[in-house]
DNA sequence: TCCTCATAGTCAAGAAAGTGACTAGTCAGT
DNA sequence: ACTGACTAGTCACTTTCTTGACTATGAGGA
């Protein structure tokens, strides 16, 4: 049940509407966690029910009205529990390991396609995320933010997942250039 | 769908009771995927009555008889249309990255002891597979074996294991640093 | 004018994953 | 004689995640 702990801690610095969570969520700039806007939105009445959330209503005009959630006091009780408590370590799972696993019985080039992509966009995140921490050091070089900056909860869960994807890209390299070497070691054999 | 093909992966190289592929995919050693028992026993049974996997009986003395399950045609073919098809990206979704994502809001001492835990943990696990990797080199090193080793593809799932644990220890010690740093910072004030 | 994108959501259904409990025999140690 | 660990599984249930479709409005571009 980490999804309500993450929209909270989501919540924490700002009041966001629902559809800003979601934002937060998605699929390009998840930096800490990811889910679908039906799973966020069901998250955040499930909380306002439970009370660890707060929302209300903001009247706009030219586009639809939306509402505002902000932790309650019961909300950040909840969090404080949930850092508590032992966190439970994520395993790697991604299809392209499992594909790779079968390195031995698959086509190579079907496989060195797969890995192209996967490189492809574990580049393209990695750089986002360096864009992203970017904007949050603003003009402080990083030393001096980590030390002195507000809120770096957020710039250090981005780290993390800049090195993450970085870290996919390099084995996806390297497991070319492997199945790759073994290819043409076969074809002179 | 992803643990079918993982069962399947699993199965490639030997012929293994289900029993030693729940072992495979426990906790500890999960160098490619994770998944308990239960689900193992059940992916089983559907693949074989899918006949992507056959199982034999074999009967033992002196402890329960057990049934040994290899891949037939029909489950190869099934992993090369998995592999040709586009693998989906996984997303980090660790509770600790949640819990340091609202550091600014709790309390670092309790932080720091999750982020301890989470570096024992990563430490060992990561020696966990550095062995294994040793085990499967055997006499050769490295680039030896990369290059004429047979099935370089768990060596090369289970060395993204060793460098994601190694990432994830890495980023604790950081992570602590920083927030030593900042609690002394602001003792100081 | 139509088309697509962005805002701001909601509903229903299904697949996948996780939890807890339970059977049953063997072996090693206290 | 009892305890705990290892082998080898099974059943039932719940939570979580994913897929797909659907409602509105407004702005900008071809």
């Amino acid at each position: 049940m980490a999804l309500r702990h993450a929209v909270l801690a989501a919540l924490l610095d700002e009041e966001l509407s629902g559809y800003q969570v979601t934002k937060a969520f998605a699929a390009g700039v998840a930096n800490f966690w990811h889910a679908l806007p039906q799973q966020v939105y069901a998250e955040l009445a499930r909380l306002e029910k439970e009370g660890l959330v707060a929302g209300r209503e903001v009247v706009q005009e030219g586009r639809p009205n939306k509402r505002l959630f902000r932790v309650t006091r019961e909300g950040l009780a909840e969090l404080e529990d949930f850092a508590s408590a032992a966190a439970k370590p994520a395993f790697l799972r991604e299809d392209l390991l499992v594909q790779v696993q079968a390195a031995d019985h698959l086509d190579t080039d079907v496989l060195i396609e797969r890995l192209t992509e996967r490189y492809a966009f574990a580049e393209a995140k990695a750089a986002l995320f360096e864009e992203l921490l970017r904007r949050m050091r603003g003009s402080l070089d990083e030393a001096e933010f980590l030390l002195r900056g507000a809120r770096v909860g957020p710039y250090l869960t981005c780290r993390r997942g800049r090195d993450f994807e970085r870290a996919n890209r390099d084995w996806c390299r390297d497991v070319m250039e492997v199945l790759r070497a073994r290819q043409a070691a076969g074809e002179e054999a």
